[in-house]
RNA sequence: GGAGGGAUGCCGGAGCGGCCGAACGGGGCGGUCUUGAAAACCGCUGUGCGCAAGCACCCAGGGUUCGAAUCCCUGUCCCUCCGCCA
């Protein structure tokens, strides 16, 4: 949710939303009805008044007074709930035309769409394709298994076995010892949350068709413990001292990736469920571009330790999304499509997420929203995509990355016979 | 799954349908006293919107009423008991 008093005040602000390609009209049409909600507010608040003062009376007044003072204090509750009404309705259509205005893109971001991010930085060299691809060396290793799973479950689903489940295990609990020593609190989050928890978050109902719904309406499945981690603080007022509050979410992620058939279809490139470490992070809002910087490169941290060229990308304006202000994705080399593809992504959603989650700080005089920010530590198939293309040796077998190795026991994987 | 009880301010805990934004205690902050501290005493101490007057908020959403923290309905959460499962 934008703030509407920037909108109202601050030409930079409407500039920003601008930016994110919205039509003129629906900007003009929320100042339209943001002006008349504040004028009906006035209304309706006066009239209020009346009403409160005109029944406080009736308490005071003696008893041969009241039948008249009732009559004329129902008249203005008469008065009062027609206004009531109006401005309910109101209120409603502000609500609808404010929710689809998008954050602000910051200044700092570049114009353009999909392709037209800004590479910030290339990291590392770009190798030769292996000789199999990710799908093809995963299968023939016995890492993953997509024909099976997709018996049992459908399309896009995996089952990951053998040593390709123990280098799973691995990456999480690589990313996870990376970011807790990053002071992130590790949490273990809830995989099913109610569908206000997915509207707060911000992701109903724009991405309603993404998400699977398990209990008739009552559960959904997340699609990233993101939306867990905002809820941690919904409704309440931090102090300064316990931000920023860093939280590492761990926990399945299940997608129904709706309208990308035919696309990413080989390996587990792109699936139903995956396991994901997630940072996130409240702060204050003087401290969110630094912080933005530092999950970046946490980001860098993670993905220079397991030794994969990259480059990052300061994503434009057009293809942000509806709540990020700056988003940086940090796309690794896949040698198979010789192409850069997106491994990690973190956003600074500013205010806009805490607007609606109702997530405060305490300020000097007064109180003010958190801004949230998110970050990807390691979405582990996306990732394991990566490794068996660049971890593959010449002989068929698989080494597995320096940083992995105190996790999973073993240093190499023999090609099969 | 069945039967009951509860949800009030930072915490505990009152609250006849009007005088309740809310008693009282604790905590916190400020002050008096003191060489300093403790004790004692005094004062202050919820939030959002609004330039302000004012409006709203006693779990959430509806309802009754001129008037609801107080009455009714629904939902959510917590507690106790029975059953069931681990």
């Amino acid at each position: 949710m934008i703030d509407l008093k920037r909108l109202r005040e601050e030409p930079e602000y409407r500039r920003g939303i601008e930016r994110k390609r919205v039509r003129d009209d629906l900007i003009d049409e929320v100042l339209a009805a943001d002006a008349e909600h504040r004028l009906l507010v006035q209304e309706v608040d006066a009239l209020r008044a009346r009403q409160n003062t005109a029944s406080k009376e009736i308490g005071n007044a003696p008893p041969d007074e009241r039948p008249a003072k009732i009559e004329t204090a129902g008249q203005l509750k008469d008065e009062l709930t027609t206004q009531e009404k109006e401005l309910q309705a109101v209120e409603a259509r502000l609500r609808e035309l404010a929710l689809q205005l998008p954050n602000p893109a910051d200044a700092s971001v570049p114009d353009g769409g999909e392709d037209e991010g800004e590479v910030v930085r290339v990291v590392g060299d770009t190798p030769a394709p292996p000789p199999l691809d990710h799908a093809a060396f995963s299968e023939a290793m016995g890492f993953v298994d997509t024909k099976r799973a997709a018996e049992a479950s459908g399309s896009r689903f995996a089952y990951i076995m053998r040593e390709g489940a123990l280098l799973e295990l691995a990456l999480v609990n690589y990313a996870m010892s990376t970011i807790v020593r990053h002071d992130f609190v590790p949490v273990i989050a809830p995989a099913l949350v109610r569908e206000r928890t997915m509207e707060e978050a911000g992701f109903f109902p724009t991405d309603r068709a993404q998400v699977y719904d398990v209990d008739d309406g009552e559960l959904f499945l997340l699609g990233t413990s993101e939306v867990a981690l905002s809820a941690l603080h919904r409704a309440e007022t931090l102090t300064p001292e316990e931000l920023p509050a860093r939280y590492g979410g761990f926990s399945t992620c299940f997608r129904r990736e709706a309208g990308t058939y035919g696309k990413d279809t080989r390996g587990i490139f792109r699936v139903h469920q995956f396991d994901k470490v997630e940072m996130f992070s409240y702060c204050a809002p003087e401290q969110s571009a630094g912080e933005h910087e530092q999950i970046l490169a946490i980001e860098e941290e993670i993905v220079t330790g397991l030794g994969l060229p990259y480059r990052v990308v300061n994503i434009a304006a057009g293809d942000l999304g509806p709540a990020a202000a700056r988003k940086f994705d940090i796309e690794a080399w896949l040698p198979s499509e010789g192409a850069y593809r997106e491994i990690t992504s973190c956003s600074n959603y500013t205010d806009y997420s805490a607007r609606r989650l109702g997530t405060r700080v305490k300020r000097a005089g007064g109180s003010g929203l958190v801004h949230t920010l998110n970050g990807t530590a390691v979405a582990v198939s996306r990732m394991l995509v990566f490794l068996f293309e660049h971890y593959q040796q010449p002989d068929g077998s698989f080494e597995v990355p320096y940083v992995l190795r105190p996790y999973t026991g073993f240093t190499t994987v023999a090609a099969p016979a």
